[in-house]
DNA sequence: GCTGTATTTAACCGGCAGGTTGAATAGGCG
DNA sequence: CGCCTATTCAACCTGCCGGTTAAATACAGC
């Protein structure tokens, strides 16, 4: 109830019913009763799984008589995305960097030392990534749209 | 211990300290306590969400006297970004083609009923999607490379 | 070998997550 | 109205998760 978006979306893709059922929805909405068929657990622990991806921004619910289908909620993904492809870029870059230097080092000699070259942790020595606004939880708490 | 990858990753991405421990280690490789020093809970703490990572296969660690660096294993995303996208694709799809069938019924007049037209829950009566193998708790376990 | 630093292990604890059963609410229908 | 279906709410149990402290392990250096 305190937690922030992100965290949600992960923690309820964290279960493997619950992603069943988002990959279920993606092929069309449905109903609690619907989507319980075919699992072993009650309907009042699917009901509580859905409410959970609901929470999350992943599933909207309509109204049909006594039914509440299910709608997936296609845009949170783009929240998960966005932030899944900015680090992997990143790494990635950093690790294209880290072979540009082992080539140059490899043209030289040597140069000794392999310590933790660029980009350490705490005091950033670079200035490239600059690590844009992100949930940090100590301080810093969430910033990003 | 028993859990599928998919689950382990999405779990330890759930936990804030963890993406923000993913986010610094993107920008490169760190050890646990430099790791640590930003947030006030323990080395230990720190220790265990790091210990997260590298099960769901996120970090790797080498080892540099009684130093062990972390590094973060860029690949796994593509686990998530695969997962995430194919649903996404499938919902939007989904939604184009709703449209399409509204567009065509105001087209016509009516047709009345909306209780849920094309592709339901249970027994699929459409055969596109066709839903592929994915993580099924009940049965169906695990298939996906 | 002793001391200091980096990291992990072990034991413990409060809280929440996922499951259950049982009852309540909401709405079609004979 | 009385019944049936769909869904949720409430109380409860169990296990894992994130955190702590205390101790063990692994190395570098004097």
């Amino acid at each position: 109830m305190s937690d922030d978006r992100l965290s949600r979306v992960f923690a309820a893709l964290a279960d493997p019913t619950r992603r069943d059922i988002v990959a279920r929805l993606a092929a069309g909405d449905a109903t609690v009763n619907e989507l319980a068929a075919p699992y072993d657990v009650t309907v009042q622990a699917v009901s509580k799984h859905i409410k959970v991806l609901q929470d999350a921004g992943l599933v909207s619910r309509s109204r049909d008589a006594q039914r509440r289908p299910c709608h997936l909620e296609a845009e949170v993904f783009d929240l998960m995305t966005k932030w899944i492809e900015r680090y992997r870029r990143e790494a990635e870059d950093r690790f294209r960097r880290l072979d540009a230097v082992l080539a140059r080092m490899d043209d030289q000699g040597d140069s000794g030392d392999q310590g933790d070259p660029p980009g350490r942790a705490d005091g950033r020595t670079d200035g490239r990534t600059d690590t844009p606004p992100d949930d940090r939880p100590a301080a810093t708490e969430e910033a990003a749209s």
